[in-house]
DNA sequence: TCGATTTGACCGGG
DNA sequence: CCCGGTCAAATCGA
């Protein structure tokens, strides 16, 4: 169909933006808690890591300009194009008829987050569950979440969580696509399913606010065509910090995955 | 009562 | 045609 090439054209962009902003938004994060370290000099380091970060924000912010003036995919035109998503959507959903065909575009693999963990735990985002499908040759069924805020936000986001061991146990989350509401909207800091659990926890804050992020996760990695980095389960003390550098490492790398492709 | 979850049906890509 | 992702009616529960 033509309309699916069009969406694809559109896409790529939308997706480079996204992800420098996103990268924006963790080397913000990393230079608000070097400040709060001592690391950005004020405590008499001679690290000049606060001088790098500044130059990886301003890369970032440097970025998205010459993207928003080089196109048109601005915040406006992503709504749009979001919202000529939906409406393909929607064209199905009037009570006419059970006939749900084109009633959903299956997204083309984009980038996606895994996520490994010893139980269940809470990422910070609102989620709700709009389906579970057993899975060929696996144990266990497959869940399937989508952004609370997917209509009166647009947010495109979804996550699959899979049990995929028993003992110990051991589930598998993937990430897909990037969250476009308002996190400010949500409650920042929720309360883990087990407070003495021993695995991921993450508190997700605005910008603006005190930041506090602890990550403690047995195995974290993601998935590109050209990028796989397995994460060592023995860097607990200073996952944070280094997982946020990986996370920007990879905004770049997705960035110029999508350089050589256009 | 209304938002969240469950679950079988439906759809499209491979 | 099979499998996995999504939809949506039915059901749950606060």
């Amino acid at each position: 169909m033509a309309s699916s090439s069009c969406v694809h054209r559109n896409a790529v962009p939308e997706r480079v933006m996204t992800e420098l902003t996103r990268g924006r938004e963790i080397a913000d994060r990393i230079r608000l808690m070097l400040r709060e370290t001592g690391f950005d000099g004020s405590a008499g380091s001679v690290f000049p890591v606060q001088s790098l970060v500044s130059q990886l924000l301003d890369t970032f912010t440097h970025s998205l300009a010459m993207l928003r003036d080089g196109g048109e995919s601005d915040e406006a035109s992503q709504a749009l194009s979001a919202a000529k998503l939906e409406d393909s959507g929607d064209s199905c959903k009037t009570p006419a008829a059970k006939d749900r065909r084109g009633c959903y575009k299956r997204k083309k693999s984009s980038e996606t987050r895994i996520k490994e963990s010893s139980d269940l735990f809470e990422d910070g985002h609102a989620w709700r569950k709009y389906g579970q499908k057993s899975i060929l040759n696996a144990k266990h069924p497959r869940n399937y979440y989508r952004c609370t805020h997917k209509f009166d936000q647009k947010c495109l986001a979804t996550k699959q969580v899979q049990k995929i061991q028993d003992e110990p146990p051991l589930y598998r989350t993937t990430y897909n696509g990037q969250h476009t509401c308002n996190k400010s909207a949500l409650h920042h800091h929720v309360v883990p399913a087990s407070p003495d659990s021993s695995s991921v926890m993450w508190s997700f804050n605005s910008i603006k606010q005190e930041e506090e992020i602890q990550m403690k996760t047995p195995d974290e990695y993601y998935i590109s065509p050209h990028h796989f980095s397995p994460m060592s389960s023995d860097v607990y003390s200073c996952s944070h910090s280094i997982e946020d550098v990986d996370d920007i490492v990879g905004s770049f790398e997705d960035y110029f995955e999508f350089e050589t492709l256009s």
